[in-house]
DNA sequence: ATATTTACTTGCAAAAAGCAAGTGATTTAA
DNA sequence: TTAAATCACTTGCTTTTTGCAAGTAAATAT
């Protein structure tokens, strides 16, 4: 896990050392959210991240142990990128983040299904969504 | 407020684009958390935020109507900050990152009173610190 | 055997961050 | 009442990061 010299001891602070930036909670909700999960599909995603950036995310949330790589069942040229444990535990921080975009953004029609069941039953929504991915671990 | 070349219609990318970034939040946690509103308060955070970086983000998060500048009750040489409704609806992403932050590293001793409460009623730590903020609008 | 797919890397230009010093308006202190 | 201090920034410059386009090597499909 990286080791870099922390601003403060902040845990705001920390937590933003591990994914404070304009990409990784993006990976982190494709991971989370569309279940894709290898880097060709993540670099399909509609943000258009360029592929040196994302293997520089993609190394940082590794090292920060928000994800973790894994042998592809189907194909060794593939590599199956995951959430760990850790990387789930941001959940509740991305439904946060879409409850808070709900309120001054117009919501596409493809997450409004997921928006209802986020605000219907927050909890329970974050609880499913952790079960759906332990599966993998 | 700002219009910028949306990168996708996700809202966890609008969230990002509005506050994603290694110095956005940290802003807002002190106009929360610590209750700093000045320039010069800001300024002085433990993170040691450069000035001109410190303007730039107080210009964008003003932009994406996160916070607003007032004339200072006690001086005309002081500006103060404070967050809007929308910057205050913020507030349950900070819990949820204090509390991700909480399972990862080690909390100083001067948050750990704040995070018990946050552990203890997460609902009414949101809505006190929402009803003591309002109270500045 | 060849072409395609996969996960990256490399080189370079552009943008952003960070540092140190400076500016001008206000406020305090002598 | 004037000089020093405080306030919220700005400016100029260097370093770091981002972003684009192209390339590479291993694995797979044809």
């Amino acid at each position: 896990m990286k080791t870099q010299k922390k601003r403060s001891d902040c845990p705001v602070s920390f937590s933003l050392e591990a994914f404070g930036d304009k990409w990784s909670l993006l990976i982190v909700r494709d991971l989370m959210l569309k279940k894709k999960c290898t880097y060709g599909e993540l670099a399909k995603s509609d943000e258009k991240i360029a592929t040196n950036i994302l293997a520089a995310r993609l190394l940082s949330l590794e090292e920060n142990g928000i994800i973790q790589k894994l042998e592809h069942p189907d194909s060794k040229a593939k590599v199956l990128y995951q959430l760990t444990q850790k990387g789930m535990d941001l959940i509740p921080i991305i439904v946060e983040i879409n409850l808070w975009a709900e309120k001054y953004t117009d919501i596409p029609e493809k997450r409004k299904e997921l928006l209802a069941q986020m605000n219907a039953d927050k909890e329970g929504f974050i609880k499913n969504a952790l079960k759906e991915l332990e599966l993998n671990l």
